[in-house]
DNA sequence: GATGAATGAGGATTCATTCAT
DNA sequence: AATGAATGAATCCTCATTCAT
């Protein structure tokens, strides 16, 4: 069996375990013990327990973004495929976040390494809307000439800073739902407006 | 300042604390910085973590009852009643375990004493479904002589078995939401038949 | 006992086992048994081992430097008095590498944390030389109006990037002993350069 | 390539290694990169990192020890001859404990296997020994029917005994330099007595 | 009531070493 | 000859909890 293979084999049994008993509580052991391995026996296939969570998410949102991708674009105006967009991919994160329980410790710690290897997911984000922009910019809905790369970056740091806001202002009880459609508030207006600035 | 007192401010910052970072990764050391209290003064308060976090849900599951009873009382047929407080109070359940980034270890490590503490929030919810129950027996909705306290345990009792089976059952990735709409589900399908079953 | 008695008890014992293991080699357990202590102990004096490491070796440079200022200050000229207090200084510093069987992974490792706690060994040693400084400036060997302060930072930076360099370039074996020189050779060769460019 | 190519390929290697990051701090992961193997590979040429790091010692004492023995020849009187020659010889074990970064524990592991592949080297040193004495001996400044052999071995085992003495004595700070000293100091006051109790 | 001191259990990580191929 | 895979031992460090004062 190939390297590739086991670590997919471990990847597979330690969504499991992540997603049972939450990043922070997972031991290696654990996961040695659900893939039959030695828990030194996973450093020889992931470097450290970051790399090997930070892996399994990537993959799992990958797929997840596809299939987004593919709702989305099946909204009629562009601004509605943009904000549906937006709005669940941050429900996505809020999911994962919540799914793995994530302690804000642990997601510090995480966020640095995952940020590493998000680049990739991420110029496929920034692909999906630039083309969608695009689409608008050919039917006229948007002005010629508009550099959409740059309005697409824009746009997923717009969310990305309304997140972090909101993160940290969460002192809230109860709040894990709340916020959220405050986001979803913010989207629904400052979206419209910064496309309307851009509309021809 | 009565012992009582103290209790309550420890409770009162440690919620905020343990809302913050979640159970696991709380430590008696940041409860203790809350309060401006030496960690080890905490045990002169409560036997120990676990006792001092059961404490604190409790109370905050005893004013959400209270307000959950108030609308469920609301709602105009006592299956509707029935339904909606069943259904609110295991969204609730969610809520905590989700905002406190329970770990299912956790959960098990909590949970036994947690039940011992929760007697009295169970007798009260008992009583409030006797009464609504009793309420449908004397406008005739069901028959006399029913055992309303009987019924009302029964339908406690299927609910959690049902919560159970659906976070064991949760293998599932995301399931977070997923399920909770599948016990919503059962519920809908569940309750109607049992009280059906007891209508005159 | 206070504790500061404590801490100065396990400073001594772990003194003497990390000069007889290296600190690579010492464990926190061997400091533990050394003063009698459960290693975990250790952790309510110092907040790891490289701290405790850190203020052993301050401690004693301490020491060191003050001894080394007296035996500087009785040669004659300024430039005898600076070129010894740099020559032994660095020797010293090849000294407790040397002893603590410091592995280069290791130094860069304490280095940091190093430097934040020898701020105040670093001013008394400016302060020295720039006293020294001083009297030859009122002696009239250099020039009036001299920033005594700037040329001794000079003096001191200009000593740790020639034992920076040093340290990087000793791939030849044996050199422990060799290099050294060269850093004696360099520094009387600069020193007196730099000093008569402020002669008057 | 030969199998001894190949050793010699990977002492040289391993030397620059060890001598870089010290005997515990080297893994067979850095020396397997420096002679592009596999550290697995490595068991094949030796037994263990200790026998690996053994053999580079001796080899490089082998050079050391013959060079020494030129200059000793070149003293005058037979006592100059062997107290510089025991004198050098302490310093060079000093030199390699320091340069190795041995700490005493990892000196302690890799005695016993040092001394067994050490007996060549002994055999030669007794032998270089012997030869002086021999030559005393015929010149007349010692008595004839000496048992140059005996006499030779006799010196090495004092000289043993004073370096280990000074080494577990070394408690005081800062030793390094010093005891070293106390040793050539106890050498040259302790090797006349002898020789001049055989002096003709 | 409050706290300083001490500890055991547990977890991530590194590394020499072994085994099968 | 060479290497991929696996593992046990060791090490730093965190944290809930206990005990004496």
């Amino acid at each position: 069996m190939s390297k590739e293979d086991n670590k997919a084999k471990i990847k597979e049994a330690a969504s499991k375990v992540f997603a049972r008993y939450g990043y922070d509580k997972t031991t290696l052991e654990d996961i040695g013990k659900a893939v039959n391995l030695n828990k030194t026996s996973l450093y020889y296939y992931y470097k450290n327990k970051e790399t090997l969570f930070t892996e399994i998410i990537l993959g799992e949102s990958e797929l997840y973004m596809a299939q987004l991708q593919q709702k989305a674009s099946k909204k009629k105006s562009t601004e509605d495929k943009i904000v549906h967009y937006l709005l669940e991919r941050i429900r996505y994160y809020h999911q994962v976040v919540n799914l793995h329980q994530l302690s804000i410790e642990a997601l510090q710690l995480v966020e640095p390494m995952f940020h590493a290897l998000y680049q990739d997911v991420l110029l496929r984000e920034l692909k999906f809307l630039s083309e969608i922009l695009e689409k608008g910019v050919k039917e006229g809905t948007y002005q010629k000439g508009t550099d959409v790369g740059r309005v697409a970056a824009h746009l997923l740091a717009l969310e990305d800073s309304l997140k972090q806001r909101t993160i940290q202002s969460s002192g809230v009880r109860f709040a894990a739902e709340v916020d959220y459609s405050k986001v979803e508030e913010e989207l629904k207006f400052i979206i419209p407006i910064i496309l309307k600035g851009i509309q021809s």
